[in-house]
DNA sequence: TAGCGTTCTTAAGATACCTTAATGGAATAG
DNA sequence: CTATTCCATTAAGGTATCTTAAGAACGCTA
């Protein structure tokens, strides 16, 4: 369970084989079923959270009761709402297990040890965090430029193996669209 | 001029003297005249950039020919097409002086050396980018979730010192809608 | 101070996407 | 195995935003 979480680590920097066995003593796990939360909003998120298993989404709801799903995360994905852990306040996302899922975990105080004892865990997550970044913006352009049917027809080609495994109505909420829409665009694909 | 890109490390981790020596001799600035380029499409971006002093912008232009904003900087940020840094693979950005200029340009080999010298660089950049990431996903959940009026008196309440140095179709483009939607949102917040 | 390019405004018609509502099929719980 | 809830589809009418076009205001620079 915990080969996933060091090769993650190993892929972008090197650590010991000592810092591996402190890295692996300082998460927990953490076990899902279906629709269950890691995190909701009001909650404290005081932990960093890598997915070993399953599949998650990370999202807000609206004034008017809408959900907004502003990332998935599948096996070897990071999670959180970092808003929240960083700054020590209530959350104001959702955490919630789409399939039974485990989660690897590990507190803040525990993290902070680490960055202080290994020099690479900072660089990690500054890596880690960069690519997040990257990939943020890249959505919000084209989130900005491209069409509805653009970004699905976007998501299908980059993410099928995370499509494969969630409803309809979440890619809609992730596009940015009604179901009803995201209906219609697949309709009017299929007619060509 | 370095007190400004020391003060904003400082703020963050603790460096000593020495370390503040050695960073200051690691940037060279760049001096922009209005609409002058630090980064155009297709370049190579080999530099980390933290603004010194004015306004830079920095944009995509899609297909059709139209620009989108992804990005103001003012003094005190840093700013980068980070994908095309990380990756070495040609710019898909144009970053641009709205006004006159100073920027302070570290070049990715002195800055790795930083990084394999000086433990907290390495932090320092972590936060930095986590920091960057929680503004990017909150400008997503909005862009989302709210109107695009809603997102115009947001960005007066939060941004007005940006606002006030730079063209309204360029907060337009940042917006996402055209500038003439602009102008009729203002119009109706006049007419209350 | 005149002239010219740049930016902002206004308005009419077009379009992408939303809202609501109804239906049938698929998944899940008892 | 059956009842019930959840999910995807379709369609009609509505709204936010875009496109196009024109003119007005602003700000350089000669």
């Amino acid at each position: 369970m915990y080969d996933l979480l060091i090769g993650n680590i190993k892929e972008l920097v090197p650590i010991t084989e000592d810092e591996s066995k402190l890295i692996q003593k300082s998460f927990e796990p953490v076990y899902l079923k279906k629709k269950q939360f890691l995190l909701q909003s009001g909650e404290y998120s005081n932990h960093m959270r890598f997915i070993s298993q399953g599949c998650v989404k990370l999202y807000s709801i609206d004034e008017l009761g809408a959900e907004h799903i502003l990332q998935f995360g599948i096996s070897g994905w990071w999670i959180n709402d970092l808003y929240a852990y960083l700054t020590q306040k209530p959350a104001t996302f959702f955490i919630q297990a789409i399939t039974q899922s485990t989660v690897l975990q590990i507190h803040r105080d525990r993290l902070d040890e680490l960055f202080d004892k290994i020099h690479m865990m900072d660089r990690f997550f500054r890596i880690k965090t960069q690519n997040g970044y990257v990939a943020l913006q890249e959505r919000t352009i084209n989130s900005m430029s491209q069409s509805a049917e653009q970004r699905y027809l976007e998501f299908l080609g980059r993410y099928r193996d995370i499509e494969q495994q969630i409803p309809q109505y979440m890619l809609a909420s992730y596009l940015g669209v009604t179901p009803e829409h995201l209906s219609t665009i697949r309709k009017n694909i299929r007619d060509y």
